[in-house]
DNA sequence: CCTACCGATCGGTAGG
DNA sequence: CCTACCGATCGGTAGG
C-alpha cells in the first residue's frame, strides 16, 4: 500500500466516523489529502469501494492487535481487569474506529454484523469458553451466559465513548476524575461483579 | 396537532430511525404519506424543521410515560427486576425511537445531548438519590458511582436492541431463548450484582 | 394539495 | 494528478 492510498484511507477513517458516509464527500475528503476529486477516483474507482477499503483496513488493524491485547492480559496480577483495561485501551486509544464501527452496524447492519463476527468470532469463542471453564470450576457465577455477557460488556465499552460526554451533559461536569474515567470503571466494576462470587 | 401532521411525524420517525435523516430524502417520507414533496413542505416549513418536530415529539412522548413506568416498578414484589423489565419494556415497545435517539447522539453530539439530557435529568436524579440511600442504609454496595451506574445501565438496555441481532451473527442463532431476551436478562443480571450484595 | 422549476451538490467520467 | 463536464438527486420556491 504507497502513501498517497494511506493518507487517503486515513483521512476516510476519521471523516466517516465524524460525519457518517452519507454526510462525508469526496471532496471533502480529497481537499484534506491535498487533491481534488477525480484524482482521489484514481486511487479508489468508487466512493463505495473507498468505504470498502477503509473497513478492510480497520478489521485489518484490530485483528493484528488483538492477539498482543489478550497476551497482556494473562500477565497482570489481577488478570480481569486487566483484560478489560486493555480491551477498554483498545478503542481509547482510537476512537474514531470504535465510532465509526457503531455507525456501520446502524447504517447497514447485515453486511456490518456479517464481517464483524467473523473477524471477532475466535477470540470471543475464546473467552467464552475460558468463562465456561471459570463455571465448571464453581470459581464464576453459574448463572452467566457467557456469549450475552461479553456481548454486554463490550456495549459497555463502547458505550463508555459515545456516553461519556451524555454523562457530562445530564449530571454536569464531574469533580475529580472525567467522565469517561468514572465510565469505565464502573463499567468494570459491573462485569466484574456480573462474573465472580463478590467478596464482600 | 392535526391528522396529516402527525401522520408525516409517524413515517418521518420512522425513516429517519431506519435510514438516518441525511439518508431519508422529503420525496421519500411524503410518497408514504400519500402525497408530493412541496405538500409536506406546507406542513413543515423545511427539512430541519421536520426533524426537530420529530424529536420534540418523541420526548413529549417519553416525559409523557416515563412517571407511569416508573410508577409500576413500586408495586412489583422484586422492585429492582421490576423497575429494569420496565425501562426495558418502554424501548423495546417502540425500538425505532431508541434507534433515532442513538443516531442523533452520534449524529449531533451537542445538541441531541443538552435536549435529552433535560427530558431525563429528573428521572435520574430521583434514581441517583435512591442508590445513595441504599447506600447508606447499607443494603447496596457502597462502591456503587450512582451516575455512571445508571448510564451503564441504560447503555445495556439500548445496547440490547442495536446489539441483539450481533450475537446472533458472532455466535449463531440461539436455541431456546431468543437473542434479544438474553441480552435483557444478562443485561438485567449484570446490573444486579453490581448494585446489590450477592445472596450466594 | 398540485405542477413546474430553481440552484446546489453529489458521485462519477472524458480526456489529457 | 488536473480541468471540464455529465446526469441524478436533493431541499426548497413560485404560483395556482
Amino acid at each position: 500500500m504507497n502513501d498517497t492510498k494511506s493518507r487517503i484511507l486515513a483521512v476516510a477513517t476519521r471523516r466517516f466516523a465524524r460525519a457518517g458516509f452519507d454526510g462525508t464527500s469526496l471532496s471533502d475528503i480529497a481537499q484534506e489529502v491535498g487533491m481534488r476529486k477525480p484524482s482521489l477516483l484514481y486511487h479508489f474507482e468508487s466512493k463505495d469501494a473507498l468505504r470498502e477499503a477503509v473497513l478492510v483496513d480497520l478489521l485489518g488493524h484490530w485483528q493484528t492487535r488483538l492477539p498482543a491485547i489478550l497476551e497482556r492480559a494473562h500477565s497482570g496480577g489481577d488478570r480481569f481487569a486487566a483484560l478489560f483495561d486493555e480491551v477498554h485501551g483498545f478503542f481509547a486509544a482510537d476512537p474514531a474506529r470504535a465510532l465509526l464501527v457503531l455507525r456501520e452496524v446502524v447504517d447497514r447492519p447485515q453486511e456490518t454484523r456479517d464481517r464483524l463476527s467473523e473477524a471477532i468470532r475466535p477470540w470471543l469463542s475464546l473467552l467464552t469458553s475460558a468463562i465456561e471453564d471459570g463455571k465448571r470450576a464453581g470459581s464464576l457465577r453459574p448463572e452467566v451466559d457467557p456469549e450475552a455477557y461479553l456481548v454486554q460488556s463490550i456495549v459497555m465499552i463502547v458505550g463508555s465513548f459515545v456516553a461519556a460526554d451524555l454523562g457530562a451533559a445530564v449530571f454536569g461536569s464531574s469533580d475529580g476524575k472525567p467522565w469517561s474515567e468514572r465510565q469505565r470503571i464502573e463499567a468494570r466494576r459491573m462485569a466484574q461483579h456480573a462474573l465472580f462470587f463478590s467478596r464482600n
